[in-house]
DNA sequence: GCTATATATGCTCTTTGTGAGTATATATAG
DNA sequence: CTATATATACTCACAAAGAGCATATATAGC
C-alpha cells in the first residue's frame, strides 16, 4: 500500500464548532425537523416510446410519506408503490434529494426521488404519458425533432450573443456546430434552457417558449435526471430486462434500447453484439406478427450477464437539419 | 414526434389511497417528521493517494444538521462546509440518501451525503486519512494488493461454494478468471465483500476479516459509494482540476489520475490523449524538481474543456483488463 | 403461384482508439 | 560525466465500432 500522512490515529485538536459537529446533533435549541416524503419516477415502455406513470394530468408523479416501519429507503418505497398501484418494480435506483424551503410552519420539506422501471404491458390504474411529451427535443428518431433543434439553436444562439464561453455549452450539449448529440446530457440540456428562459419553469422568460409539458415543482427536472440516468444505466447494465416481457425478439430489445436512447440503431450491428455478448438465450417460441416471418423469442439470459455492454448500440442518425 | 397513448389530458380514476398521495401529505394523524443531517465526503490528494477529511479518528466524516436557512441542499452545504472548516469546496455532488430507523423518539434520522473536492495543499485542522487505509484492494499500484486480492479470491471462491452464479458475480466485480478489472466497481466490490461476511460491518462473519479501517454507521458505504462516483466522473468530466493546484505539470496531472484511479498508466499515451484534447494550456513558468530536467507548468483550459464535458473528449485512464 | 414484409444470417470493408514499444533530444543536480 | 526526469516523435498490432452488401427464410394477402 501507498503509505499515507496522518495515520496516528488521533485526528487534530478541532475548533469547539466542528467538535459539536462529530456527535451529528441538531442544535439542541431548535431541532430542525423535516416531512420527508418519497417520489417515484415509475418508467415503462409502451408503443415503442419510454412512458412514465404519472397523477394530477401529468404534472405529478406519485409519491408518500417516509413512514416509520420503512427499514431502508429503497425497500419502503418499494414496498410502498407496491402496495398501492400493484405493481412489481424492477431496476430501482434513487435519483435525487431536493429540499423546499418554504412550509409556513417552522420545518422544511424534503423530497427523496427514486426511479424504477415496470414491466410492458402492467396493469395500472395511473396515467401514462410518454417522456417526451415533456422534452421533444430528446426524441431524435422523430422527424419533428430536426426543425424543433434548429429552432432550439437559433434561440441559444440570441441567448449567447456574442458570449463565446457560453455558446460553447450550447454547442456541446446539443451537438450544435460538428460535436456530436450525446443521449446521455438531457439534464444539461434542460438545465441550459432553463437558465436561457427557454422553459416556463425559469424564473425569468425569454421570448416564446419551446413546447413541452410541465410539471409541478422541480417534478420536470426530476424527469429529465430521470431521462439521463435512464441512458447511461442501459448502456453498462442489463436494466432494459426489467421493462420488456420476459420473452421479446431481438427486435423488440432493439426497439426498446431506441425508445430510450432516442435514437435509431443499425440492426445487424446490435443483434451481433447482442448476441456475441450471450446476454439472451433463445426459446423454443416464436412470436407471430401481422406480417413478415415469424420472430424467435429470447429470454434474457442473467447467469451470463452480470455487467454487460449494449454500448455499441449508439448508432448516430443521418445527420438531420 | 411519436404518438403516444393516453393523451387525453385526464388521469384515469384512481383509488382512494392513491387520490390521497395526490396531495403529498403525510398521514394527518402522524406527521412523520425526520431529524436530517448533511454528511460531506471531502476528498484531496496528498501523496499521490486520494485521502478525506475525517473525523473521531477517521470513522466520521464532518456533518451538520440541516437548517432552515438553507435556499438549496448543495448550497447550504458548502456554505456550512465553508463557514465551518474555512475550505474552498471544488467540483461537488450528491452522493445517496438513506435513514436510520430507529431513534427512540417518534421520528426517524434522514442523512444526505455528498462528496467534495479539495484542492491539494489545503490548510484545514481535519484529520486526512487514506481512502486506500478503507479499501486496500482497491489500490493495484500497490505491490500488495496482488497477495491481497489472491486471498480475497480464496475467500469468495470458499464463500460461493458450488453456486455458479454467484461466483459469476465475484469474478466479474473483482476482475477474477478471465474478467478485467473495471475501477468503478468499488462500490459493487465492497457490497459483496459485505455479503460474503469478510468485513466487521456484516451482520454475519465468515472467517478471518479483510484489513481495511471500518467507520460509524453506514459511512464506509457511502465511502465505497464516493470512490465509484469520482473515478466515474473524472473519465468525462474536468473535475480532477479541482484537486490540483492552479498549475501543475503533466506528470502531476497523471498522477492525480492514478491515484483516483488505483492504477498505473502509460506515459506517452496520456501526453498523447491529453494535448490532443487541448485539455490544458502550458503556462510560461516551470516547476523545479530535485532531480531530473524542470517540467513545465500548465493550467487548466476550461474554455475548450466544456467540449471536454462529453463531446466523446475522455481524459484518459486505464482500460478494464 | 407471386409479392410485400420482416426475420435471420453471413460477410466485407474502413476508421478509430488504444495499448505497447522504441528512440532520442533536452535540462538539471551532483 | 552520469543519473534522472522531462519532452517529443514515431511505429506497430489489435480490437471495436460504424457502415454497407448480400441472401436466405417464413408468413400473409392477392
Amino acid at each position: 500500500m501507498q503509505p499515507s500522512p496522518h495515520m496516528t490515529g488521533h485526528s487534530y485538536a478541532l475548533p469547539d464548532m466542528i467538535s459539536h459537529l462529530e456527535t451529528s446533533l441538531p442544535n439542541a435549541a431548535q431541532p430542525v425537523l423535516c416531512e420527508t416524503e418519497l417520489v417515484a419516477v415509475l418508467v415503462s415502455i409502451s408503443n415503442n416510446t419510454p412512458h412514465i406513470l404519472t397523477l394530477d394530468h401529468g404534472r405529478s408523479f406519485p409519491s408518500g410519506p417516509l413512514t416509520v416501519e420503512h427499514r431502508s429507503l429503497q425497500k419502503g418505497m418499494r414496498n410502498w408503490v407496491e402496495r398501492q398501484t400493484g405493481l412489481k418494480l424492477g431496476h430501482t435506483e434513487q435519483l435525487y434529494t431536493f429540499a423546499d424551503p418554504l412550509h409556513g410552519r417552522g420545518h422544511q420539506m424534503v423530497r427523496i426521488s427514486y426511479m424504477a422501471f415496470i414491466r410492458q404491458n402492467s396493469e395500472h390504474t395511473l396515467a401514462e404519458r410518454s417522456i417526451y411529451d415533456y422534452f421533444p427535443w430528446e426524441d431524435r428518431r422523430a422527424p419533428a425533432s430536426g426543425p424543433l433543434l434548429q429552432a432550439i439553436a437559433d434561440r441559444l444562439r440570441h441567448w449567447a450573443q456574442d458570449n463565446a464561453h457560453r455558446w460553447q455549452r450550447c454547442a456541446t450539449t446539443f451537438g450544435l456546430d460538428d460535436h456530436g448529440w450525446n443521449d446521455e446530457l438531457s439534464l444539461a440540456r434542460y438545465e441550459l434552457l432553463w437558465e436561457a428562459g427557454l422553459v416556463p419553469e425559469s424564473t425569468w422568460q425569454n421570448a416564446p417558449l419551446l413546447p413541452g409539458l410541465s410539471m409541478h415543482r422541480d417534478y420536470r427536472r426530476v424527469l429529465a435526471t430521470a431521462l439521463s440516468r435512464m441512458r447511461a444505466k442501459i448502456r453498462y447494465t442489463p436494466a432494459v430486462f426489467d421493462l420488456l416481457p420476459q420473452q421479446f425478439t431481438l427486435l423488440q430489445l432493439q426497439q426498446a434500447m431506441e425508445a430510450l436512447a432516442g435514437r435509431f440503431m443499425h440492426k445487424q450491428n446490435f443483434r451481433r453484439l447482442v448476441q456475441q455478448q450471450k446476454l439472451v438465450s433463445r426459446t423454443a417460441e416464436y412470436d407471430t406478427p401481422p406480417q413478415g416471418r415469424p420472430a424467435q423469442l429470447y429470454q434474457f439470459a442473467p447467469q451470463t450477464a452480470e455487467h454487460c455492454y449494449l454500448a455499441g448500440a449508439k448508432l448516430p442518425l443521418p445527420a438531420i437539419s
